[in-house]
DNA sequence: ATGCCGGGTCCTACCCGA
């Protein structure tokens, strides 16, 4: 089984992209995230063409995350419990497919906003948390995937990438990341390629591609049954190198 | 150490991303 998570930067500037990918990677299922519009304006008929149903938690101009697969699925949840009920932010999207929940998540950069946009950040982290720790203790096959962003570790930015004080490498970041690995569940990437540059985000600006001054910020984190089957974890930075990329590449986890 | 690029929108100057 292939899962696969890719920011997008707009799925209106990015569907023939996105089709491409798909009939050359051919992943069971695909969480979008940053597709930028609401649910109307999703391209959902070029992807059903291609045997992928889709489903969209959408949001005008900002956010929206959807998931695209071509494997029976249930949606579970549109909205990270425990948010606030007037929470607008379209960021989160759980299902039910071939045996376990697979959660799609477009976590807040928190560097907007000042300390109250950082706070956000942090308290949007806590839930997820809680909300991992529920679905484990009930020993359910879990996959957390999307762009966290998140730098982990040092070795998970080029040196310069990123200010000192950066809300995706400030040390409360790095901490809440670190208590969903305490909760039992597995970094798919670096349990596989422990060490060197595994970025999957690269600046438009700067030539950062050219130079590979990247982040590594989408993740797929496992449940221990899940960790167990872990075949292969991987950015795809072929898809980097095309014209009109997202700042973004594609990362697929493959399970036996 | 922002705003060099590239999305978005009250359509066009400005907000946001990481």
């Amino acid at each position: 089984m292939k899962i696969a998570t890719w920011n997008v930067n707009s799925i209106r500037q990015r569907e023939s992209h996105v089709r491409g990918w798909l009939e050359r990677v051919q992943p069971d299922i695909l969480f979008l995230q940053e597709i930028k519009c609401e649910a109307a304006q999703f391209p959902a008929a070029g992807f059903e063409a291609l045997g992928y149903r889709a489903e969209i938690v959408g949001q005008k101009a900002y956010n929206g995350v959807a998931v695209l697969a071509r494997v029976p699925f249930e949606v579970t949840h549109r909205a990270l419990p425990g948010l606030p009920e007037d929470d607008a932010q379209a960021r989160y999207i759980e299902v039910v497919a071939g045996g376990l929940t697979a959660i799609g998540i477009y976590l807040p950069n928190g560097n907007s906003r000042g300390e109250e946009g950082y706070a956000y950040k942090l308290a949007w982290m806590d839930l997820l948390a809680e909300r991992a720790r529920v679905l484990l203790e009930a020993d359910t096959p879990l996959i957390v995937t999307g762009d966290f962003n998140v730098c982990p570790t040092d070795e998970d930015l080029s040196p310069g990438a990123l200010t000192p004080g950066d809300a995706l490498l400030r040390p409360e970041t790095r901490a809440r990341f670190r208590k969903m690995l305490w909760l039992g569940m597995t970094d798919a990437i670096r349990a596989l390629h422990p060490h060197g540059r595994m970025f999957t985000f690269w600046d438009y600006q700067a030539a950062a591609w050219e130079r590979d001054s990247g982040l590594r910020i989408d993740h797929a984190l496992l449940s221990a049954d899940l960790a167990e089957r872990l075949v292969s974890a991987m950015p795809d930075r072929e898809e980097r190198n095309l014209a009109q990329p997202s700042d973004h590449v594609p990362v697929v986890v493959e399970l036996a």
